[in-house]
DNA sequence: ATAGGTTTTGTCAAGCTTTTGTACAT
DNA sequence: ATGTACAAAAGCTTGACAAAACCTAT
């Protein structure tokens, strides 16, 4: 472990703000110099580090600006008049053997897509799912299908629509399939999923949470995109031994990497942090505290090895 | 810190009052005119800051002017007056069907979220579900019940995770009794789901999806943010009668509206655009061939009244 | 603040009575002017004003009303005579709840069956199934399709073979919804549910299981055909609180008459006993100890009943 | 039930100022 | 990182207007 003996006082960066609060670099610079808030630290080098209780109002802020607010009059108010505000303010009407599907089955399956046949694509799909059994299904199915629909999406043989398409299928059987599971006395590890914000791609999701509900977790799923600091909060409240993360690449490796050591700072050093998702930076630069995933088939012997330390 | 120590009075912005109570603005600013109330104070730049008392006898007429009265009669009456009054309508049309789930139920269903307890409040969703069947468990169910967790939401009252963790046990029930639901003979009309870039909920969507299939329509949904030219292209390629959208107010007013004008105006005319959810615009800006929804009881007759045209 | 201190006496205008009543406006006005009732004020701007009695007083015209009492000889009477009008008349079933199959529906499903068209019914009672949810579709559909498939064999209108098609598909259907439904922590009344020797038809026995599991029962079904001593010992084994039989008139008046009363005399006075089934005889003979139902609505009040018991 | 007259009421427009997020240049 | 510039968005006011609601009388 790297990582030092001595906390620094409790500071993010404004990237870090950023992605906590949805507030863009810019605004959060420029309401600094018109509002006089957030006035964020210096660290060494001289980049804003903003206190924790500054991010706290920020969040309020932000908040109150979507219900209608207007920046220049919420903004200067105390903490505690935010808090009033809000309380009054209502919304309205928030890779295995015997592969079962080979690149023929592939092939067959993103034909019913590039045919906008749901039917007989859902139809497909859970045929398959009844034939391999769940686990192979989301290995030898949905992944390299999903792989298949992005790389044919980059290469513009597939519509943005197409691949829409393709993941409301797939999420439909694969959520069925979720149900249908039955609840298994509450086992650990308790994992908590989800995605960071900016990353809208739950089917990898989905998939993680299968497997590692068919291994006897108790999975609670948070869908996609859920701030860092909520995933805290979250890990907290359902007492969770793990949290665990999807990536496409969507997000861009910077924000992944940063996300990712953010959140491992923030989680109490007792619950993992496990990401997933093949996306090269996640191989590359390795973060201390973070288990890396390439894909769902390794889910198993890394339960296996938490199971064995716990 | 430049935060001021005392808490000037709380106060609420136009704005913010527009979305609380469904008043727009131009009504809350020619009643002020026409009938001295709501009387807003003034703040350093002039702008109108509704003292929350007001704002809450706002709401209230609001609801009496659901039930019928009209703005003229009961604006000027006292507060106690009104509560008296409203406390003697029957503000519901003359005989609603005893609803599956009254108060108590949405309470009790809130406990299970704010306990984090995925396990219990996905079967406590099943047993509704299976008991008040689809079309009810949609209407008297969901419905509601996301409209109490954004409440609370707003108010505080619930964490941004617990938001999310809901609206996850949500969406899988929901898209396992989908799956579940035997596919028809290839209906009409066939119906083209999505939200615009924005929006990120899908429950309405789903909610949608699910009326529209019980009553025949052949479903194509394309998930959240599509894209507008990605719709158009969409309702080419599968042949849509009609390109349904969802909305919850996450996009703001004027979004939403230039997004419906723009992909109305795409959208080859033989092709219907419903747009459905419980935002004011929706209902105050009406759009030349956009049909607006206020919830999902009323698909049926729009269905029928379709039908009937062809 | 302009508001009035003191308040009018409370009145409604004409669309706000028009929504609280369900009476027209004109029809309103219409009686005014003939019977001298309603006979509203008239405010400052000669709009009329009904005062909250008459309004109280044409909410249970509307409701005589609609139990067929004509207006010219109601509206004039005074309101004593109008409640003790309304009690005497007895509650005419106010708007079919919805009959979710009506009579064409049974029609279609009968010509499936005729059709041997297995998919096409299963697929038919399940959407049913899913619109409906599970009270009203056992209910509103199987038990009336039942009766109609044994009248047409009764008119030699249907097949043996027939017949035997259908009840195989409904009985997995139900069976199907029965498995789905989310296990509640172990409930009471505990029930024991068959049939005796002598009787085959399981349909009765699956819908009561399904109506009780839905009320929160713990139920265990033996199937069909279980002998009287088999039966008294299972109940004791299982810690049954009632044993519930189903007949449909396979058996014959007599048969079913003694079985009873030889199961009631040996099961422990503790045990409830109850018979279900569209059979004269359980009608016309009651047995001491026996709870008899002719249908399956009436079991979620013999459940309060028992639970306020005990 | 229909027709015709009056009042009520929400929305829109025009013309203006202030606020606010982003883009660009330093 | 900072500062400037700009366009979009949101506010405000006055005035006008058409749809809706209400009334009476036929």
């Amino acid at each position: 472990m790297t990582e030092p003996t001595v906390s620094p006082p409790i500071t993010l960066s404004i990237a870090a703000v950023e992605r906590d609060t949805g507030l863009s670099k810019d605004t959060l610079r420029v309401w600094e110099r018109r509002y006089g808030f957030p006035a964020p630290e210096r660290d060494a080098l001289g980049e804003r580090a903003y206190p924790f209780r500054q991010v706290e109002k920020l969040r309020i802020v932000r908040r109150l600006l979507d219900a209608g607010h207007r920046p220049g009059r919420i903004v200067p108010l105390a903490l505690e008049s935010l808090r009033e505000l809000a309380e009054q303010t209502v919304d309205q009407p928030p890779r295995a053997p015997a592969a079962v599907a080979d690149d023929g089955a592939i092939g067959a399956l993103l034909q019913l897509i590039r045919a906008h046949d749901v039917v007989g694509l859902r139809a497909a799909l859970q045929r398959l799912l009844a034939d391999a059994g769940l686990s192979r299904f989301a290995a030898d199915v949905v992944s390299p299908l999903a792989s298949a629909v992005g790389d044919a999406w980059m290469r513009g043989q597939m519509e943005v629509f197409e691949e829409h398409l393709f993941t409301e299928v797939a999420q439909n059987v694969l959520r069925h399939a979720l149900v249908m599971l039955p609840p298994l006395a509450q086992g650990r590890p308790r994992v908590l999923l989800s995605t960071l914000p900016g990353e809208q791609h739950q089917l990898g999701l989905l998939m993680a949470e299968i497997v590692l509900a068919l291994e006897g977790c108790h999975c609670v799923s948070l869908g996609a995109q859920t701030p860092p600091w909520d995933l805290v909060q979250a890990a907290v409240a359902v007492d969770a031994d793990i949290v665990a993360l999807s990536f496409t690449g969507a997000m861009g490796p910077n924000p992944i990497h940063d996300g990712l050591a953010e959140l491992r700072a923030k989680l109490p050093p007792r619950v993992g942090l496990w990401a997933g998702g093949t996306v090269p930076v996640l191989q590359r630069r390795p973060i201390a505290g973070v288990e890396v995933f390439h894909g769902v088939e390794q889910v198993p012997a890394a339960l296996r090895r938490w199971r064995g330390q716990v």
